[in-house]
DNA sequence: CTGAATCCGAAACGATACTG
DNA sequence: CAGTATCGTTTCGGATTCAG
């Protein structure tokens, strides 16, 4: 199964934008992209989330050491975000030494599609991107 | 035209996902993800983004009323920004009153596609967020 | 109209030390 | 192993003021 973002056409593209924007809750207080942004525009919860998405689950230091440069207090307060927004499972063995799961759920896998569309659009235009700043700063 | 984000099978999807995470980058020092991040992950880039895509070009204070809430300041530093990345061009009329048109470049309408399914997942999944939200609270 | 410059409070983040 | 608690730094963003 293919899923369609939208026609590249631009003006239809435009289209699409329109009706975006004149969804209710734009322009009125809360905005679901803004909503969305405050959730997973933070420095780790998406790569956090990639690496979820790509193992049936993780304990707490194995995605340590996979989301690289991640502090344990960042991994702990990510981890508990994404867990309150209903995206990531937590569960906890009573056992010694602790043993602490972490899944995706049905709705953290639902944004894997996303993730990976942002991140293809990433690799492909990484480098178009640091042309300009080259270009800008020059 | 469509394009395909992935196949919605969950192993095939992790496939998909480890790929991802084993591309050079990751790892290493810099990520193509945090990247991106790093440029429409802020508070008013994706906003900018979606409205200048629903127009042809839009001037200085069209869009500072289309995007409610943000300050002069952060608009000027956003747009700056912005510009900077190749995502979007500006042009200044030498009139008076002064006339100064953004628009996308052809690099920023490619990220509109991403914007779009970013948004599609918001809209659809936010009442799920705020039901987990909720529960995790409660 | 479209900015630039400055100031300041709030929030994000990292480092470190400590705990069951 | 998987956290919690505290602290200090840095970054972000809003308000305000001034200017071409």
């Amino acid at each position: 199964m293919n899923i369609t973002i939208a026609d590249p056409q631009p003006h239809t593209m435009a289209q699409v934008l329109k009706e975006i924007l004149l969804f209710p809750a734009n322009g009125a207080g809360i905005c679901p992209v803004r909503d969305v942004l405050d959730r997973i525009g933070d420095k780790w919860s998406l790569l956090i989330i990639l690496n979820l998405g790509a193992e049936e689950n993780l304990r707490f230091n194995e995605l340590r050491r996979r989301v690289a440069g991640i502090s344990q207090r960042m991994l702990t307060v990510t981890l508990r975000n994404l867990e309150a927004d209903g995206l990531v499972d937590r569960t906890v063995y009573a056992e010694v030494p602790p043993r602490v799961e972490y899944r995706l759920t049905d709705l953290g896998h639902s944004l894997t599609g996303v993730v990976i569309g942002l991140t293809n659009w990433a690799t492909a235009h990484t480098p178009a991107i640091a042309a300009a700043r080259a270009r800008f700063a020059g």
